[in-house]
DNA sequence: TCAATAATGTACAAGGTTGAACAAATTGAC
DNA sequence: GTCAATTTGTTCAACCTTGTACATTATTGA
């Protein structure tokens, strides 16, 4: 024989494993993709209400927990504090927000939503929710929690292991 | 009877039905915390190479896909083409990629990894599956392509529905 | 009580991302 | 062949995000 089965094995097994060849590797990526065009197509869609994701998810959180610090408010977004710092005055401004002083804490400012602002996140809520729906209908209940759990034990491994 | 069961339903269902309690919602915002998470702690290992989630993109399409235009490049990661504009000509400064131009269309350039840019790219690749491995390994294999099966599918009815 | 430490919010510079306007090159229709 | 429409890459201004340094206020511990 020309060629036997040793020489050819190798030629097949020695093909360098590249990093996209690995089904997490592939997964994570779907993930990433999939958020980037679900962020592209919501910053779209609320562009019609003049804001910004960073904006909708400030009055989403405020319109669910009221008098929340900047401080707090960063944690739950996952940002630094001197970004509530540009974000905050620019809705102040704008009439959707207060920040009012604590009194029994002076350095933090606590934030509500104004009447405008509440409006404001019914309205925008209501398009994500859509835009959500839309993007999720092509999954089954039953896949979409079982996802909503993968995503839930990945969060809590890596912030548990990476701190903040 | 004073309070029959007429009366009583009501209250129940009239309840608010707010976004964060749909299983669909809560779903995809656990996607979405994730992948903040997930491109945080990634951007933490490969600052240690210098460089962003952005340039680890293109040095692996780079990679993966030699000679690639700037504009093929930007559809792949879903960004600009003045985002390539911007961040090529840095890392081609920085001798990671040369942009030759294409001689039956010289309107276009194509892209190549040098023999620094490949070398690093491998580096980051070595990191890049890494953390996504540790942060994967909290789900199982099934899970994982279920994972990356509903993201897929849900990705290709968001961009064929709403254009790019 | 008083000093060291920590927490909160702000200011600023640096950099990534976008969309619009633009120049150069290609394509297609007539 | 020629002119309009399209494609590619660039520039620019605007905005978001971050990290660092800073001032102010709370908390802790001698």
């Amino acid at each position: 024989m020309i060629g036997n089965k040793e020489d050819a094995r190798p030629l097949m097994t020695a093909t360098r494993q590249f990093p996209w060849d690995h089904p997490r590797f592939k997964s994570w990526i779907a993930v990433g993709r999939a958020c980037q065009v679900m962020n592209q197509v919501l910053a779209r869609e609320i562009a019609t209400l003049d804001i910004k994701p960073p904006h909708l998810d400030i009055l989403v959180n405020l319109y669910r927990f009221e008098g929340l610090t900047q401080q707090d408010l960063a944690r739950k977004l996952l940002v630094g504090r001197s970004n509530m710092s540009m974000l905050l005055p620019q809705m102040e401004k704008r009439g959707l927000i207060t920040r009012r002083g604590d009194d029994n804490d002076r350095r933090v400012l606590r934030l509500y939503l104004t009447e405008d602002g509440r409006a404001l996140a019914e309205k925008a809520m209501e398009i994500q929710t859509k835009v959500i729906d839309r993007m999720m209908e092509t999954s089954t209940l039953e896949e979409c929690m079982s996802v909503a759990n993968v995503m839930e034990r990945l969060t809590a491994a890596l912030l548990l292991r990476d701190g903040r």
